[in-house]
DNA sequence: CTTCAAATGTGATGTAGATCACGCAGCCAT
DNA sequence: ATGGCTGCGTGATCTACATCACATTTGAAG
């Protein structure tokens, strides 16, 4: 039952369903357990599913051809995952998606999305409003990265997320921030 | 006519509106000209609108402490240009945007398109999907920021929008792809 | 046509951060 | 405990790009 009261109440902070509407709504999600270290996605993959995270932290990264890594996102409890090009236009995944610890996660197929969306207004306007901030959110980051030197970067990012300093190792935090594990360990 | 052409064809892309349905969505636009150096949106502002363009070219960028500009985006015809984040949260404008060519536009609030989205589920429907695109494309810049040099992202630019060569001048090219113009004259 | 400001090119020099190389500490599995 | 692996710090050097300075071209307005 826990999982489905973090969703709920993470639906609640933007929608209101019904009872009856929210179980149709959760009906959709599978639970899924992976351990530290897991692939969800690898790149390549097909992808069909999102992730919401109920408990532990996942990343979404790209890896290049010098096999340099670059995070995308750190996926902490209520935040959802998945390489969303690939999801949105049925296209093989170039991101890759793993478990930083071990971590329960809810699965949402992309079909079974457009699905709810279709049957209920009010979760499409859910996932109107989820993507609105994701947008905003990424757009606020490529402003700091052009505007911010590493360290600011650095602290900022423990000033909003403290968690993530004892949580993940340095260097994907450097991953996450563009720049060497060297450089960071510099401060 | 050009205007409410322009629009229907961009948003038939992806749903379909009857035309009853389109015309009542269309009608919440508000068409608006500008001259070539024209502010839309200034810092501090508060932002009602959001803009759809149907000739010429607006900018969105911001300014830093140090008075450097940072382009977020070119709007070309059929691209939507605003300060979302100020938008969707009511708050003051902390990106500019203006005109870089004289420019028509049709403009609609966010309280209407609010409206819209209750009222046409398809409407809504439209707009997740826009996000969703900006979303990715956002995610996507930031990962081509982290990972390729100057020189890679301008001939992307250009691969990708050879108009901007001839129609923008060269420091604002350069502060879209975050660097200094005398870099980028150095190819 | 003339004038002035904006746009562009280019040299010299400075610097944030990358890269390479190494040492060391914790930690899990044999 | 012995080994090997992952995470972390730190010195030396290298490089892409910034910054400052100045020259040249261009194009719009009088």
């Amino acid at each position: 039952m826990e999982a489905k009261e973090t969703l709920k109440a993470h639906i609640g902070k933007f929608v209101s369903l019904t009872g009856e509407q929210f179980d149709y709504f959760f009906s959709h999600f599978k639970p899924l357990s992976f351990k530290k270290g897991q692939v969800i996605i690898a790149e390549g993959d097909t992808v069909d599913c999102e992730y919401f995270v109920i408990s532990g932290c996942l990343k979404s990264f790209f890896i290049n051809d010098d096999l340099k890594m670059f995070i995308l996102q750190f996926a902490m409890p209520t935040w959802w995952a998945s390489d969303y090009n690939a999801l949105y236009s049925q296209t093989k995944a170039t991101i890759n998606v793993d478990c930083i610890t071990d971590a329960e996660v809810l699965a949402l197929t992309n079909n079974d999305r457009e699905k709810l969306c279709n049957e209920l207004h009010i979760v499409e306007h859910f996932f109107r409003w989820r993507t609105n901030r994701g947008y905003v959110a990424a757009q606020k980051r490529l402003l700091s990265f052009m505007n911010n030197n590493v360290k600011y970067r650095y602290e900022e990012l423990l000033k909003l997320y403290p968690e993530l300093y004892n949580m993940v190792p340095k260097n994907l935090i450097a991953a996450y921030l563009g720049v060497s594990r060297e450089t960071l360990s510099r401060l």
